[in-house]
DNA sequence: ATGTCCACCTGCTGGC
DNA sequence: TGCCAGCAGGTGGACA
């Protein structure tokens, strides 16, 4: 599920129920997401205070006072459900504050995770260290893709999907942003001018900016932590429209690689 | 180093 | 109705 736009709408919607709340009780369902979850998870946030929230790529950060940030990847079906009206068999972390609300992080398939890190090392912290730029920032330029790109002999998409050349984007993102910016998904990294990767980057910022205002894409069972969908998978011009027209009338195709889907049009994405 | 495929896990859908 | 194949937002390890 979780693209950068829907990691962000996740944490603009946890804040209001954790930021300035003490931890009153943290309850492990189980013992492993993907990973083992921290042997003294319990005792280190429990009777913390939350004082902000943060993202970094597809990766979720709660600080605490404590010196300690929780650091939750949600996979491919992980979400988090704030006072949930019940149980699910699928809730593996429970978190509830001294005001009594409670933060469920649900995940079905378990490819997600979570970590407690020490906040003033979170820039060295493994998963974060080889991270490439924040889309969204002033960081990512034409000429980091350039430069990023240059000599690889990859399709554009798979590089635009490691995360050390861009940070957050996903399947679903790329495919979109290459249609809008009219770039062909299997064209080599190495063979692209700059001025179509200007395009590209307004590309990538636009897409991102009009999913994070429509609450994220809902696809199964990702939804926003107050349960309200994310409407942008309306705005889909590509992905998960195959056989259907593109906005030029020609028709959406899709090619799976590597057990992926790419979706593109190949009358508006030729080069 | 680079590119490609696969496993990890559960749930849902569509075809027979 | 049941069963089975195929598919799904991510990541990282194993290959050639």
């Amino acid at each position: 599920m979780p693209e950068l736009p829907e990691v962000e709408i996740t944490v603009r919607g946890l804040a209001p129920v954790l930021e300035g709340q003490r931890l009153a009780s943290v309850v492990m369902r189980r013992a492993d997401l993907r990973y083992p979850f921290p042997a003294d998870l319990g005792q280190r946030l429990t009777g913390a205070t939350v004082t902000g929230l943060g993202r970094r790529a597809k990766y979720g950060l709660i600080h605490t006072d404590r010196e300690d940030t929780l650091v939750f990847h949600l996979g491919m079906s992980g979400r988090w459900r704030v006072d949930p009206s019940e149980a699910d068999k699928h809730d593996h972390l429970l978190i509830e504050t001294g005001a009594g609300r409670v933060a469920a992080l649900n995940d079905p398939r378990r490819f997600g995770f979570v970590d407690l890190v020490r906040t003033d090392a979170l820039a060295a912290y493994p998963p974060f260290a080889a991270i490439g730029p924040e889309p969204l920032g002033e960081a990512l330029s034409a000429r980091h893709l350039y430069d990023a790109f240059d000599g690889r002999s990859a399709p554009v998409k798979a590089l635009l999907l490691d995360q050390r050349v861009v940070a957050g984007l996903g399947n679903i993102y790329v495919c979109e942003a290459l249609h809008m910016a009219r770039i062909a998904p299997n064209r080599a990294g190495g063979r692209i001018a700059l001025p179509r990767l200007e395009r590209l980057v307004d590309a990538i910022r636009d897409v991102l900016a009009a999913a994070i205002a429509a609450g994220g894409s809902t696809i199964r069972d990702y939804a926003q932590p107050d349960g309200e969908l994310g409407y942008f998978a309306k705005q889909w011009r590509v992905y998960g429209r195959e056989g259907q027209p593109c906005g030029c009338g020609a028709t959406v195709k899709r090619r799976a690689e590597g057990g992926r889907s790419t979706f593109w049009c190949p009358v508006c994405q030729r080069g």
